[in-house]
DNA sequence: GTCTATACAGCGATAGAC
DNA sequence: GTCTATCGCTGTATAGAC
């Protein structure tokens, strides 16, 4: 049946936070209008507050689900032997997790300034665990000896700070292959943080 | 003698850079507004357009001058002996320069997508030079076989990457010295990319 | 659930008085 | 060089018809 009107639900909630990850990481949340957001969707501005409060929500919405599946997606790995090990697993982990989702890392480092302070400290304190994590691996590393770092928390931010920056550069079909991306990565952070 | 009106030049032109970099970097270029910028200097709004054409123009400026600084801080170096020496001397002179203006910097890679298609294109140009500055030194470390880096144009954007993590935690007065802090990430990278 | 219409505030930029 | 006043537009969010 043909609609003389918009759209009428089906799946109008994720299209919504489909369209507005993709503006908020293209132009920016500021820069972002919720009629553009309405416009991407094909429904008109009014609409858009049967499926969110409100623009914040909006953004905190999508910056607390990549959070949160970013920590389950790493719960879920198995386990491994060792510190070396370990390491090795979480390089390769965190360049693909955040390789298969640029706009929503995008998004998640460029605008936890337009966050409320509430919001803020929610996401930052999921952030927190996550770092929390590498630095364990650090930290027993250097305990057995594997590792030598002269402070677990910087190196953690270091290594951290190396791989987001894959993000910045890496284009699927380029010079190179997301395998050989994972190689050299793991070599330098494996020397970087070696005795 | 007091005066009924606003502030009446004096210098008024660098109080309005100095009050929009502050801003742009707090809240980002989109949420800030021309009156808000007014507000921080004491002149009404319309007394910014006898210093600048738009509001592109002052966030293009503030990013040209920033890169400018850049490169002509580091051509002011004093010429050191072989490439391990050079690296040396580029982390030092990266991190320092770059925790000397949190603001300069913040604004330079949040708001490269504020800026029009050709100023993009000049900023990018000269942060270019910068990361080909680097790659020269690595460049010449493998072939003297003092490096081994599996590619130095990936190594190149890590150590940068790396190094810019700094400013995202770095407060003075904290844990660490600047002198620690340097010593800390020298180790890092001069491992990573060792042979 | 979506539409149209609208309230009300704020935006960048300009004009003309002083 | 700064002020006041204003233009034309866009912003978020809401109200009520369908």
């Amino acid at each position: 049946m043909a609609r003389t009107q918009g759209s009428h639900s089906d799946i109008t909630g994720p299209r919504i936070r489909k369209a507005a990850l993709k503006l908020f990481a293209q132009h920016g949340y500021a820069a972002v209008s919720m009629r553009q957001i309405a416009g991407e969707v094909g429904v008109q501005a009014g609409a858009l507050y049967n499926y969110t409060p409100d623009k914040q929500s909006l953004l905190f919405g999508l910056m607390h689900a990549h959070m949160d599946e970013l920590l389950s997606a790493r719960a879920a790995l198995p386990p491994v032997d060792g510190p070396l090990e370990e390491l090795k697993q979480f390089v390769g982990f965190h360049i693909r997790f955040h390789l298969e989702r640029p706009d929503e890392v995008f998004i998640a480092y460029m605008e936890l300034r337009n966050l409320t302070p509430e919001n803020f400290a929610m996401i930052e304190a999921l952030r927190r665990t996550y770092e929390d994590d590498l630095e364990g691996i650090l930290r027993e590393g250097v305990a057995q000896g594997v590792f030598a770092v002269p402070d677990t928390k910087i190196a953690t931010l270091a290594v951290i700070a190396m791989l987001n920056g894959v993000n910045t550069w890496y284009r699927s079909g380029g010079r190179l292959s997301l395998d050989e991306v994972e190689t050299i990565y793991w070599d330098m952070v494996r020397k970087a943080v070696a005795r």
